[in-house]
RNA sequence: GUGGUUGUAGCUCAGCUGGUCAGAGCACCGGAUUGUGGUUCCGGGGGUCGCCGGUUCAAAUCCGGUCAGCCACCCCA
């Protein structure tokens, strides 16, 4: 028989009822912080693709010719579109813009745990704010889309780093543009390679001083503080341009480290100058959520990419965000016991008595549905002690009794489940009875 | 793309060194039960043991290949 293709999923009901979940509580959260919701197509032109992210990512794009002629590619993330929308209509969107989109993307690689070839992203991007007035909004919508499930500082935090700070320093070390973005690489690997293997790396650009540098990295690496991230910089800093500059650069970090404070999230943020993220677009600010105990792979990533649309669209518009991926997100809130049991409970469950019982059942049931209740019967006449099984099991709180005696009455019998009460309704007064017991 | 590891029913698994080894529990369907319940009892459907090939009198079991899952690498938008 077929199977399903590699890194896809299958959404059963159960599944389904999570997926929803997560999505629903993406939606609230980004209204709640005025985000509008944008979406774009499946199916983007490659170039597109290719224009943000180079040739290489050709090779992990599920991608072809159409009928048309046209490379296409299936999109593998959502901010190309985003580029693309938001830069088409520059001029006239009210700065800043708060977009948020959840949509399915494709990546076409090995999969693993936690990494799929088909999976769903919540982004959520502030354009045309320069500051680290957008970083405050940005982290804080990410902290409660992760709060919102029941998940709390025990569970995840956020990593909080800086590239603007790293070239001010690696300037300052003599390195060109260039040469400060293959560092800057080489840094985002550090943690999960071996020594040597950096050491190896760092050769090009530091030559023989390169264990020093390691060493000097790793220190910033491991600095916790704003003012230990100051004194280390300025010590190692001769250069008064670039002085100037990291003292600006941590004013704005003082402007977003005191935003985040004042809103009480100062407990879900590390400062961690070894994340830079691998990405040569991200400009300033970055950051990433992850599980505090370290068993998953990252759960978000953001920052700031205040070139991107530029270079997609033409325009230029301050641009950060961020994306929050499901399959993580999932492992992590199935693990602490946080994904709530969803049941398909009925609200009514009708049980009728023979081919003469079911049309005053039908009439009712139908008139019952509009009204907003959910009512279920069995689709094939069956014994009533059979109908009262299936009206146990489908969870309904109350049965409908259609039987002879009922319908010669022209009442309805309505038995509690739960309690096991019975009441005969006049047919008239079915409609009130129950939604005055499911008021109460 | 590279390497390692795993693969028996929808699910969780048992099946020792090749010889009633095709099984159990759960789930599903039916009956006991034609006016009252999720329990219970009885019964049933469902697997060419991932797939293909090889060794053998005999393969779920051994060997090779392949596909898929998992892990690591690559990459991580």
């Amino acid at each position: 028989m077929f199977e399903r293709l590699p890194g896809f999923r299958d959404f059963y009901p159960e599944e389904c009822a999570v997926r929803n979940h997560l999505f629903r509580a993406w939606r609230s959260a980004a209204r709640r912080f005025g985000f509008s919701e944008y979406d774009g197509p499946l199916l983007e032109s490659l170039e597109l693709f290719r224009a943000k992210s180079g040739d290489e990512i050709v090779e992990q794009l599920f991608s072809f010719t159409d009928r048309g002629g046209r490379e296409v590619a299936l999109r593998p993330e959502l901010t190309p579109s985003l580029a693309r929308l938001a830069g088409a209509r520059a001029q006239s969107l009210k700065k800043p813009v708060k977009w948020f989109g959840i949509g399915e993307q494709f990546r076409y690689e090995r999969q693993q745990r936690g990494r799929l070839r088909s999976f769903y992203q919540f982004n959520a991007d502030i354009l045309g704010e320069p500051g680290p007035a957008a970083e405050i909004e940005l982290i804080a919508l990410l902290i409660h889309s992760f709060t919102s499930f029941g998940l709390g500082a025990a569970d995840f935090a956020v990593r909080l780093s800086d590239r603007d700070l790293w070239l001010f320093y690696l300037r300052g070390m003599g390195l060109d543009e260039e040469a400060c973005a293959g560092v800057l690489s080489v840094i985002d690997k550090m943690g999960r390679e071996p020594e040597e293997k950096t050491l190896e790396k760092l050769e090009p650009y530091f030559g023989e001083a390169r264990a020093d540098f390691m060493g000097k990295i790793a220190s910033l690496r491991d600095l916790k503080s704003l003012e230990d991230m100051r004194e280390f910089l300025l010590a190692h800093t001769t250069d008064g341009a670039l002085r100037e500059g990291i003292e600006q650069r941590l004013a704005q970090w003082r402007t977003l480290l005191s935003g985040l404070e004042a809103m009480g999230l100062g407990e879900f943020i590390r400062i961690d100058l070894g994340i830079v993220r691998g990405l040569a677009y991200y400009t300033g600010f970055v950051f990433e959520a992850f599980d505090r105990a370290g068993e998953l792979r990252a759960l978000a990533g953001g920052g700031r990419y205040d070139h991107l649309i530029e270079k997609l669209a033409g325009p230029e518009m301050a641009a950060a965000g961020f994306g929050i991926g499901d399959a993580t997100l999932w492992e992590l809130l199935e693990s602490k016991k946080l994904l709530p049991r969803y049941v398909e409970a009925a609200d009514l469950y009708a049980v009728i008595e023979g081919e003469a019982a079911r049309e005053a059942a039908f009439r009712d049931v139908r008139a019952l549905r509009e009204a907003g209740f959910r009512v279920e019967y069995s689709l094939k006449p069956l014994a009533f002690g059979k109908q009262f099984k299936l009206a146990a099991s489908s969870g309904a709180r109350l049965a409908l009794i259609y039987g002879s005696e009922e319908i010669a009455n022209a009442t309805v019998k309505v038995r509690n489940l739960q309690d096991r009460s019975e009441e005969a309704v006049p047919a008239g007064r079915l409609a009130a009875f129950i939604r005055e017991f499911f008021s109460g």
